[in-house]
DNA sequence: TCAGTGACCAGAC
DNA sequence: CGTCTGGCCACTG
């Protein structure tokens, strides 16, 4: 169980111009408890070239933009994959309603096979 | 070994 | 709405 190359694969899975939240990562990651060690995988760059910009937090705002190259890149790459993203007192936020992703029991059997033959 | 630290979360109030 | 709390756990010095 590598949780770090895990959470890779897993934010691979997730389709453009939706978004998902840390604890949802976590949780197809094999370890529900786990949302905090995901915003720490991303925020050191560990488990290779993934596409941070899709993770935000359970109330849809984007916690880690502050992380990201400039303070407003991850709201732009999702702009430009057509997740709308609104400013409130708290951040950059999205509707969760509109833009999160759905996974299915087929997203999570997909993973579990990717995790046995790469044994992580 | 141990205390401190997070891109977190759900519940209580 | 808001703030607080306890829980969580890999990593770090």
């Amino acid at each position: 169980m590598n949780f770090n190359q895990r959470t890779g694969l897993v934010c691979r899975e997730i389709p453009e111009g939706t978004v998902a939240t840390y604890g949802q990562i976590a949780l197809l990651c094999g370890k529900p408890k786990n949302a905090r060690q995901v915003g720490y995988v991303l925020n050191r760059g560990l488990a290779g070239d993934i596409p941070a910009h899709r993770v935000v937090n359970a109330k849809g705002i984007l916690s880690g933009a502050a992380s990201f190259e400039t303070p407003d890149l991850q709201k732009q790459m999702l702009e430009q994959e057509g997740v709308q993203v609104d400013w409130t007192i708290k951040g950059w936020q999205v509707n969760l309603k509109q833009f999160l992703w759905k996974n299915t029991m087929a997203d999570a059997l997909l993973l579990e096979q990717e995790y046995q033959a790469l044994n992580i």
